[in-house]
DNA sequence: ATTCCACCTGGAGTGCGCTCCAGGTCAACC
DNA sequence: GGTTGACCTGGAGCGCACTCCAGGTGGAAT
């Protein structure tokens, strides 16, 4: 089994359909086959790219730095030095926002024990 | 020096002068001082309480769960237990996105590492 | 044959959290 | 007395990332 239907995709990937859609129509998912019917058919190969970009969602990535990225990726191996780049920058700012996390969690930490938290009354 | 421009309170708390006026005029701010000429002072204890309204928002609380905090801080000691499971609730969803952040980025640096990346290439 | 269902399209609508704008006030400085 | 600048108000507008909708198609099951 190594296709599939758009929403067996979008279970497995954890967009919905219309995001699917979506993405094909603004170009981060590129090249997506269609049946005989017009149906849209995806391949392992688009669940790793749509896993990249879940990831990269997640982190807070904007969709237009995406795209960004997914024309380098369509540029081939020429644009590994861009990507690279590109990744190494996100990774500095996932790693600022997890901090920042961490800080502010800090405080609601403290905020619960002043309210009487857990080990606290 | 306790009272505070709009401008200087924008500049201490991180919010923009529009924010603060938004998040008066929805209820998140109660109680905003203003001198003669109408218009605000913010106190120390304004100053205080944006603080905690920066950690909620910079961990991602939504407005709508605020404002229900809020209301809760206006109810005095009474509100403490609901304030405590308010905020216990939200630091279990930041511990949760920081496990995802964390997991993550780990599959940004491998990408970064296939791309060539630091002590790689 | 018809009912059903998953899918298709283009485009409109939504929710969130601000952000901007027009038009006005007031105190202060030149 | 005029100008400046920080502030005021109500309300409109915006950017983002979807999400929903109307109307239609094509294959499969009853």
């Amino acid at each position: 089994m190594s296709s599939y239907s758009p929403s067996e995709t979008a279970e497995k990937s954890g967009f919905s359909i219309d995001t699917l859609r979506y993405y094909e129509k603004i170009g981060l998912l590129d090249g997506i086959a269609r049946n005989a019917s017009g149906r849209r058919v995806f391949t392992d190969d688009d669940l790793g790219w749509l896993g990249m970009l879940r990831c990269l969602r997640e982190t807070g990535m904007p969709i237009a730095e995406m795209l960004r990225y997914s024309e380098l990726a369509r540029g081939g191996e020429e644009t590994f030095g861009e990507r690279l780049e590109l990744l190494e920058e996100h990774d500095r700012r996932v790693e600022a926002q997890i901090r920042l996390l961490r800080a502010q969690q800090k405080k609601i930490k403290s905020k619960i024990s002043f309210y009487g938290g857990p080990s606290g009354e």
